[in-house]
Formats: C-alpha cells, structure tokens, sequence
DNA sequence: TATTCCGTTGACCACTTCGGTCAATGGTGA
DNA sequence: TCACCATTGACCGAAGTGGTCAACGGAATA
C-alpha cells in the first residue's frame, strides 16, 4: 500500500485515538481526515479494537527500534545518552506528530509495571540498556545519588523538550536540532558542575 | 445546596469534561457518575456549554486563591517558594482528584498568552508575585542564571510530583504530605549545592 | 389537617452519530 | 476480454445525545 497514504492512516488514527477514549473515537472522523473511504480502513483492519491494537503495537516499535539503532553506544556520558533518546523522540513526533500524545493516553491505562513488562517483551532488557550500558558512572562525584541525578538530568531535558514542542505544535516550522541542543546543552553544563567531579 | 452533593457534581464534571472534549463530554455520564437525576443537574445549569464555563471559572479561581492564601510570604528561598506552591496545588487535587487532568485539557485548547492574560484577570500580578515576591536573588551564586536555575528547581519538583500523584492515584490513601517534603528536599539539597553561594 | 412550596426525579423526545456492510466502480495486467 | 483487487460511499439498525416537563414527596406554613 503507498506509504504516503499509510501515514495519513496512522497520524489520522493516532490523532482520533489521543483525542478521544477507544470508545468515544470515531471511525468516521479517522477516515475523514486520513481522506480514505470507510470501506477501505475496513479493508485494512476487520474493526476499530484490531486497528487500535495494532497502532499501539507499531508505536512501541516505532520508538523502541529507532532508539536502539540510532543510540551511539559508545558515548560513555549520561548526559549525553539521555540527550540522545530524546533528540531520536522527537524526530520520531516529527514524522508522526500525535505520537506524543497517543502514547500519554497509553500510559495512562497501563501500570507502570504492564508497561515495563510490554516493553520488555518487545526488546528485553531495554531499559537497563539505554541507561547503562556503557555508561561511565565514575564520572559521578562520590557523595553524589547517581539514581537521583539520573532522574533530574532527565526530568530537565524532558520537560526542556516537551516545552519546545508545545511550540513547535503552532508555528509548521521543522524542529531545529541544532537549536535544541545547543540550548539544553545551557541547562546540562549547570547540572553537570555539581553532579560531576 | 449540600456541599457533599456539590462536589460529587463538580468531581464527576471534571472527570467527564478531563476524559472527553467538551462535544463528546456526556451530560448523561455526569449525571450517573455524580448520583443525581438528570433533572436536577439543569436544574441549576440551564445548559452543557454553561456547566462547562462555570467549571473553568470555579477551577482557576479555585487554585488562585488556595495559593494566594496559603502562601508563606516571608519565605525568602525560592526553593521553598516553589516546593510550597506545587503542595498546595497537591492539596487541592486531593479534593478534586480530576481537577489535574481537567486543567491539562484548558491549558491544552488555549495559547500560552490567552492563559496568563485570563490568569491576570482573576489576580492581576498573579505570577510575578508567587515567584519573585520576597525571594531573595542574591542566594544563588554570581555565575549562574537564575532564570535557568529557577525552571530546573520548577522541572524537578514537578515532576517528582507527578510521579507521586501517579501512583497515589491506583491507591486510596492519603497523600502523606510529610513524605513527600522529606524527599523533595533529597532532590533539591542536591540542586541547591550549584545554584547557591 | 390542608395547602403551598421547591428540590428532585426519570421517562421521554427528536435528532445525531455510531461501527460495520456490501454492491458497485475503475484501473491494471494477463 | 477477463480476472483481480483496491477503493468508494450510501446505507443499516442500534445506541446515545442534550434538553424538557409532568409528577412526586417531604418539610414548612397556615
């Protein structure tokens, strides 16, 4: 199937779905927007539960995938690997723009620990590996709570990156990588004065 | 009209206006979920779009003045300042669990300027005053932005926040306020080692 | 006791939207 | 010419919509 038309489906599909509960989403509105006939999604998909499953199923994927091939394994910061997997995030949102908020709805109905468990089922041990392998924790002060710092570093860049995307959503400008980077790196160099020795 | 009933109608239109948009929000559900007959909830709401006004109005006004109130403002630490905010607004939640949600979806349907501006006409000043009122800048040392510092310190006691609200959510005790201090200042000890001489 | 009052009920209305079907279409390659 | 298949959109019965209103019941007043 042309996969620019399999695009709409799905942005069309992970918009309808962010925006509205299973029950509460409209095929009707998916096929509007997505500019296909009804009958055709249901040529694709025998019902609303397959095709929701099977969007669920390819945006974890999606994201695990491309993580794990465009991480560089050889960068022994933690900074930097966080830095990474948030960049590759969102260019990710940037080709699938509602991914962002389809995956919200998703955590919501998911314990933390059905979500860890899914996704472990698709790549074991992902997480243990993204945050660890190769990473050079001697770079820690001593006195410092790597597990702690760990986190802030995190929530910095992620709350740094979802306010940049909350802007991104209203201008159509492409996200600005060099920007990004450079800005956070703003915030990370005053994080890494005390967090490294 | 009785307060117990009254906020059963405001939790449960919170929780139907959060899930859905205001189109596909279910005056039907409303009615089921707060225990009162259909009848009664137009009884005092001549209509959806009205209820779903109020509610807006009576959520802003709501946070506003909680904070305004219970504001220490002799409080000088902006660390404190903010940690003191984020456990008033926890406060509020805990008695209108759906009200996080709902606001999410407010901020989500306006712009960032419209916010503030609607803010403002509540409580002219409102946010110049809770975070520089009384703070004393001359705490963080010379060489670090305070602007910068200031939205770290915000980022890390958000989301710590929201990752205890998370999981208070599937429980149904009580938010153990004195917990979450102690281990907000575990975090924040950490933080205030850079930014502060 | 009789009467008024009002908070409250839920069956009911006309109407919209729902998920899903299917006969028909049109283009392509054999 | 025919077989094939992606694609269409009118159509279905069912479910749900916002809002109305005659009637109820218990308390207060006369």
């Amino acid at each position: 199937m042309d996969s620019e038309k399999r695009k709409r489906i799905i942005n069309a599909s992970l918009d309808e779905f962010a925006k509205n509960s299973f029950k509460k989403a409209s095929t009707n509105n998916i096929v509007k927007n997505a500019g296909i006939s009804k009958g055709l999604l249901y040529h694709y998909f025998s019902s609303k539960k397959e095709l929701y499953e099977w969007l669920k199923k390819f945006v974890f994927e999606l994201m695990i995938n491309e993580i794990l091939e465009k991480i560089d394994w050889n960068e022994a910061d933690i900074f930097e690997r966080i830095k990474q997997i948030v960049l590759i995030k969102m260019q990710v949102i940037e080709e699938y723009p509602n991914l962002a908020s389809f995956s919200k709805v998703i955590y919501e109905e998911k314990s933390y620990e059905e979500m860890k468990e899914l996704i472990e089922n698709i790549s074991p041990g992902f997480y243990s590996q993204i945050y660890s392998r190769n990473i050079d924790f001697g770079l820690f002060k001593e006195d410092i709570d790597a597990h702690k710092a760990i986190k802030i570093i995190q929530w910095t860049i992620e709350k740094y990156s979802e306010e940049y995307l909350n802007g991104f959503k209203l201008t159509n400008e492409n996200i600005d990588y060099e920007a990004i980077s450079k800005e956070m790196d703003e915030y990370l160099i005053m994080l890494k004065m005390t967090f490294y020795k």
